[in-house]
DNA sequence: TCGTTTTGTGAAACACGGCTAACTTTTAGG
DNA sequence: CCTAAAAGTTAGCCGTGTTTCACAAAACGA
């Protein structure tokens, strides 16, 4: 099953939150997100059972598969945050609209993309918020 | 009721066909978007009902409204289509990818954008196919 | 004009991704 | 230890936007 925007999502969340905290529980990315746990709890069954993350006994972890995911996913972001940023939009409206253009190319319309308008690969420094 | 992507892209597609073609009738939409002739005729309906389209007998034309999105989306769609066909993507691909990206930033956000990566906003000329 | 083809609509179903509410399980303070 | 709070799950619902299938209405060619 393919992956979809909502699973991204999911995935981007855990391993920013991974980062700044190491364990990563539901709630925390319930949390993150603004949804309910509910949500969370029916994302991560479909994302395990996709092999994109595994659940401890109280906590979430990317495998191989979903961080390679997630890390794309978290580059993207940056970009986009970064590049509207530039632009002139507000640090708050360019992560919330970056959030949804991460989403819209393959991997390599993003590559080139990047390499033309020559922003480097960086991603920012993951905050405590 | 506030308008979806789907609702945009419906727009935008009766704008296009309109230029292209005067008349444009729900299966010259659903062939150009590629989905049922149901489906358009749940959409017009809900788009009517919202003051973005008017249904005559046998065709479909945008109301003030609606043109104005529709435009908008149109111009939005160049812009990121000559991005990424600047970035070097294929004609094909930065279509179907720039349809998704259109409907990610506000007004604003886009302005400042396209402001700095200095396109123009000239329209591509629509064409045939 | 008549019958066929094209176009449009309506009903029912489905997938997705949220939600609430009720429940279970785990954790942690006293 | 026991209990209360926190965290997680399950079931059921909703809105959106599709689909298919059956049917109605219009257009059109012979």
């Amino acid at each position: 099953m393919a992956l979809r925007e909502s699973g991204e999502d999911y995935l981007e969340s855990i391993y920013v939150l991974s980062e700044r905290q190491g364990i990563v529980r539901s709630i925390d990315v319930a949390e993150y997100l603004g949804v309910t746990k509910a949500s969370v709890s029916k994302a991560m069954a479909t994302l395990e059972s996709n092999g994109y993350v595994e659940m401890g006994k109280r906590d979430v972890h990317l495998t191989e598969r979903g961080l390679e995911v997630a890390r794309q996913m978290w580059e993207r972001h940056c970009f986009f945050v970064g590049l509207l940023e530039d632009a002139g939009v507000s640090a708050e409206v360019a992560s919330q609209e970056g959030c949804h253009m991460e989403h819209c190319l393959s991997e390599e319309s993003f590559e080139k993309l990047r390499a033309m308008l020559g922003r480097d690969g960086a991603s920012a420094p993951i905050m405590t918020d």
